[in-house]
DNA sequence: AATGAATGAGCATTCATTCAT
DNA sequence: TATGAATGAATGCTCATTCAT
């Protein structure tokens, strides 16, 4: 009488290797919704729930509190690459794809909204890489601007991160008009606001 | 270095009600600089001990932990409505002053750049009961800029969150340099950072 | 260039030794009150503060908390004891009174139904002390009653606990109706229910 | 006496999910003994402690105190219901069983003995359910009594209270007899003292 | 490899009691 | 003698992280 190969009990839907990949996935989507909804402080327990999965896996693919963080940017991030890497890209689509992570993620703000002052240093270095990569992939691309030029990446830059200070609101449209808005009184002219690939 | 004449050991320090407005003021500067060093989300017990009081001491002069932020920038705010409404104010010398207090508190800044996004949502009616008296001592200081006009207060308020945003980095100094290169893509000219009356 | 006698500030209404009975009267009130609105578990400073006096005061005239309670009920009892010992006294006016402050005073039923079992233990010594004057007081007065009489003053007291057991509700009317039936489940008449000289 | 096998000294036991169902009994076994010993105002850290686990599991099995007290009574009020529905159930036997748990569970005694006067007020919700379900149990299972009848259910849970009411002392066994005595006064005959299914 | 229970440190808050004035 | 501020221990509750299964 051997026991049947599959579990003789209720497995607790062990789906091989196959599965990791797809937990990955759920967790940086769930951990994107609840940082959304309530913050980046949320607890990590809320993000496992969502996703669907034990606290013990979001702890396999993630050493720490921060690595889930950079996950979620990371996605971000690599559209704002990939939309700077498109053939036709001009600053202004490159920025209307920047301004929708903003609009979109308050993770993303706090990345490049980051007050520097200590709060968030625990890891600094998540947020330095994401940040320059954000950095390379707009350079090459400095929009023209009416008044005051932005001369090199580092005003662009610049230029980013007082936006992200402008973005506040509690509905995505909101935070779009006023990061419109920002744009603007910073003579900038932006593409339309959309995700890359999506 | 005199020491109170008895007692040397273990004395629990009761100055009596003399303390009390000390100790308020001892409190509000801890918070100072707790939260320069640990943003607005260090715990009380760091401000109360920094101060040099028990925790119900704090408890006794503020209700919550939003009281104290509130006190904190019960200063930043008043100093900006002072500089204001002083005799020879321009819009030069008030932004000065604010410009002064967005590099020096990181407390300020969360109050103009709040994310919006929820998370901090609790104490909202002080942050927006303070936020407003910062939009009317603006008012009637609107600043001439190079390029795209500020054509209203809300502008204005608009791009002092945007500098807002612009204010990161470890020391007061790289921050003042940051707020006025910020200053600068906005085409404002801003008079000598300082605080107003110190 | 003297100074006047009295005081030359605000003084804190230091109105001699008069004032100490007063306070101690005040005092007794507020617990009172406090007490039936609150419960016996609220904070003495609130005592202190309904009674318009330092809490400080209330240390002078109590030693702790039980002393508090003990006060308060010091006040049930002997108008327990009064009642019996009017010349016209009879187990049923003596049982009307019992009653009324039973049904009035949450202090009081918490004194003759203690639940013994360790809880309240701190003060047994003032507890216990008042229910054996109010045995005394009933001692002499013991009712007829339909079906199972009361042979001693312990049965008696049993009784009284019994429906110290019964009287719940919100509203005094409640409670006196409550109290009123437990009597009657008992067999025993009992008088006007009313407090003693007041 | 076996030993887990590896590391004798600090292991936080963490002994797996296994022990969930274990840690629930043993939280609500310490919960009655600690209310017992201390009163329904017993601190959550001491039966935590007294069930040998950490706080946390506390919160994970139960979302606050009166869950905590809600368990508790559970039992009680099971081994009621489960009497009242024996087939040779009689008043008496059920009865037997209530004053068993009367005698041995303060925190049951509080249940239908609430003094109402707003202190606990937190939990009616809870108290309340418990205290219906002990009322149906009782329904068609009046007594007869000397002296002055019960006529309705409602008699009897006022009976019930008042017995609460004289249930004092600091061993089982005295409290046994005045409840015992109680049931007397009331005219009401009660079988063999004793848990239902222990 | 996944689960989710357990741990325990950490923070907020309350309140009895003391004591300088 | 009265005041009421200060103390600090106690308690409730929350999570990040670990780990037996």
């Amino acid at each position: 009488m051997t026991k049947p190969p599959v579990s003789d009990e209720r497995r607790p839907a062990n789906d091989g290797p196959k599965a990791a990949a797809r937990n990955r996935t759920a967790l940086v989507a769930a951990a994107r919704e609840i940082y959304a909804e309530h913050g980046l402080d949320a607890p990590l327990s809320a993000i496992a729930r969502r996703a669907g999965v034990g606290q013990g896996v979001l702890y396999r693919h993630f050493p720490d509190r921060d690595a889930v963080a950079g996950a979620v940017l990371e996605e971000n991030v690599r559209q704002i690459e990939r939309a700077a890497a498109a053939p036709d890209a001009t600053s202004e689509s490159v920025l209307g794809v920047l301004t929708w992570h903003l609009t979109e993620s308050a993770a993303f703000i706090s990345l490049l909204c980051v007050d520097g002052t200590g709060r968030g240093s625990r890891n600094l270095a998540y947020a330095t890489a994401l940040s320059e990569r954000v950095e390379r992939a707009l350079d090459g691309h400095l929009p023209d601007s009416v008044g005051v030029p932005l001369r090199e990446t580092s005003d662009l830059m610049l230029a980013v991160a007082m936006v992200s200070g402008a973005v506040t609101g509690p509905t995505r449209e909101q935070r779009e008009r006023r990061a419109l808005a920002a744009w603007r009184l910073l003579g900038v002219t932006v593409g339309p606001v959309h995700p890359f690939n999506e």
